[in-house]
DNA sequence: ACACATCGGATAGTTCCACTATCCATGATA
DNA sequence: TATCATGGATAGTGGAACTATCCGATGTGT
């Protein structure tokens, strides 16, 4: 198909599937001459997949091409799918601004992730982003260390089993990468939502609504 | 104090103080004189949970004034200042284009709160938040109908316990509905980081690392 | 074969947001 | 009295995510 086809099918303008081509978001077509080139299926699933970390998700155009670098990059074992399809992805983040100096919450976090047990690589975006959030918590006063922390992993630890569940029966790694792309990032603000009203049920119960 | 102090102490400049001022994030301080006003140590715990707010979450200086603007509305019940709290803030936020036509997902969420028996507000935003990441995810022929998630909810009124004792001691309502923002929307991103690490490790006992 | 729409590719412009800088008259301060 | 900081207003900046325009080449209908 060329690019009209694919941005009529997408609903996403032709200005802009340029653009996410020249931010290589999204590979070119194959020149069939000069200047027309051709698209396919996958031009459209990834397009799709490009819309909705960007405008569902709302990620920057720069967090996404790091989510589809981790996508490209493997086709290895399952755990190496996964390791980097969720272990590069890049969460919230806050003002970020490179070369973070290791902190002494780095420490609580390795307290934290040794009293789990848990088999994680040292250099997760998640483990500096935790480290993060901590240092911000503190400034508040609030006082929560890792022990704190500790029901709240016991927890995530369920949900990342029921992820994992999601992901069981995928047919090819390719694919499977990208089930844990949409699953772990879309699905943060559906969790998230889901928090605000358990705690607003609790708050009634607690307090009588 | 006066405004340079208020900077000192806070380590926000000046004129993004006056900026904060103009966008109704924190109030003007008491004038003493037609060009000289006087801030106290609520301008600076309010100068530092909107920094936070902004600076460490990455909330939009508009959600940032809803969030503050729940938190100024209570002075009732524990559960009204956490209802307002907590109801009023809006979740991670996508292309929220105002005036959302109720969509099919609306049935589906509506089930799954009468499933659970949850007390929530009709027309809470994360009520909406949930159809519209449900919404998304359809869209990746992602199959997670409301039944998908209900032991997602499971989990998330484990997590709404554990936040709502963190809120038990809370001296003051004011004081509560603070912690309640604070604790809500800047662990937000560190649950979400735990998640990540639970899911790297539950694939690594699953596939091998 | 010929007119005309469409294409890929390049470049420049737009809009929005979160600041940031400059000005000014006034009042504080040494 | 001579600075100096202040509140308040207005304009400007820089980055991000598009969006619009132009070009020459090419496909398409007749």
């Amino acid at each position: 198909m060329r690019i009209s086809e694919l941005s009529r099918r997408s609903g996403v303008s032709v200005p802009t599937i340029k653009y996410y081509i020249r931010e290589e978001l999204l590979p070119a077509g194959r020149l069939t001459s000069p200047n027309q080139a051709d698209y396919d299926e996958q031009h459209l699933r990834r397009l799709r997949l490009i819309r909705a970390l960007i405008g569902v998700r709302g990620l920057s155009v720069d967090a996404t091409r790091q989510v589809l670098g981790a996508l490209a990059e493997q086709q290895a074992s399952p755990h190496l799918v996964l390791g980097l399809a969720l272990g590069v992805i890049p969460p919230a983040e806050g003002e970020g601004t490179a070369a973070e100096a290791p902190t002494e919450q780095d420490g609580a976090v390795d307290a934290l992730v040794r009293e789990l047990g848990w088999q994680v690589y040292e250099g997760s975006p998640a483990r500096a982003e935790l480290a993060r959030t901590m240092a911000g918590l503190r400034e508040f006063g609030v006082a929560l260390d890792w022990t704190g922390l500790l029901p709240y992993a016991r927890l995530a630890e369920q949900t990342a089993r029921l992820d994992l569940d999601a992901l069981e029966g995928a047919p090819d790694p390719l694919e499977m990468a990208e089930r844990a792309v949409v699953l772990t990032t879309l699905l943060e603000p559906a969790l998230m939502a889901l928090r605000r009203l358990a705690q607003e049920d609790e708050s009634a119960r607690r307090h009588g609504g």
